[in-house]
DNA sequence: CTCAAAGTTGAGGGTATACTCAAATTACGG
DNA sequence: CCGTAATTTGAGTATACCCTCAACTTTGAG
């Protein structure tokens, strides 16, 4: 049998609890019980929805990554331009966000859950993004130029984003996209 | 009446524990029992010489980031490959304490015990060492533009450290030397 | 309607954590 | 030695967390 409207619209209401509270307070504040007052649930009802709240705060995570991709059907018509921009507005429109992206992949490291794999795999993906973009701008590139140019700007991205979560006065756009001139 | 030898000791054989339980095991291996289980000693003596856990943390942290320093004393002397190299060092000799120092830069945030700060102020006497040895290479470069250079230089190093957190097949030394050449 | 499956409840299990403190013990200058 | 202050003990406190489960209610297709 298929499910129930009602378990489709609690799904959808501790996904929203759950944005909210991580946009807010980040992971600390993002405990299983804030999720379920939040979205007027017992415990119970979430883990008859989800496996864990890991699974929860990694869904969220991924959709506020998709939301701000130039180019979500992969249909290859980005620019390098595109992507940092898109980059920078996540950090900016979503700081706490990116926050918890930049510990959960860190961490992930010690839990072999498989987490670490996702992350990597994110992560390849965007650097091969980067990388064709770089390669249709200027065709004289090759592949394996490509891809290190795009680890490399990718790299200077994050670490920039990352100096940008420990002192909030650091202008992250300004020097994102000096790096990006420098490096693309 | 000064301090006793005993306690001296004991100050010593909890920071080694500390020490190799954050090399071995990282953060998460790191509780105070583990700590105190392998320094020999109870709970009750560590808080008589320590605050916190997080203290003898930091502690080990920031030694472990002195010690592959290319100018300890601040002579001036060291050139943007000296201070390449010995990044590059701390993250591939000291993989573990590597990423407790990027986990607790990033939490820091959320606990405003003045640990952000204290990152922050480690950081931007980073950003000026390599600045200073940047205008030294080349004097025609203004001090903002060295500053400037520097922070993206960092940045990439960081980032491409991270990426190497979540991936220990990345070849972190080729891109960080690339990097910096292409950087610096 | 029926009724099986889907969804919900909510108290509490299990476990781990950092940290405290009054009392006992030890070090060591005088 | 003596006495004081440094050190050590170790059982506990306080707390927070994620998650479980058996009983109950609601849904909606046939």
């Amino acid at each position: 049998m298929a499910r129930y409207q009602a378990g489709i619209r609690t799904e959808a209401r501790i996904v929203d609890a759950t944005r909210s509270l991580l946009a807010e307070g980040g992971l600390e504040a993002t405990t299983l019980k804030a999720i379920c007052e939040e979205a007027g649930v017992k415990a119970g009802s979430f883990y008859n929805l989800f496996d864990s709240k890991e699974a929860v705060v990694m869904r969220v995570v991924r959709e506020s990554i998709d939301a701000v991709d130039p180019d979500p059907d992969g249909a290859g018509t980005d620019t390098v331009d595109d992507l940092v921009a898109a980059f920078i507005r996540f950090f900016l429109e979503q700081p706490e966000m990116a926050k918890v992206y930049v510990i959960a992949a860190v961490t992930a490291e010690a839990t072999d859950n498989g987490a670490r794999r996702r992350f990597l795999r994110h992560h390849l993906r965007r650097v091969e993004r980067f990388a064709d973009a770089m390669a249709r701008h200027d065709e004289t590139l090759t592949p394996d130029a490509a891809t290190m140019r795009a680890e490399i700007l990718l790299g200077a991205l994050d670490g920039l984003a990352f100096r940008w979560t420990i002192d909030s006065s650091f202008e992250f756009e300004k020097f994102a996209l000096e790096a990006a001139s420098r490096l693309s």
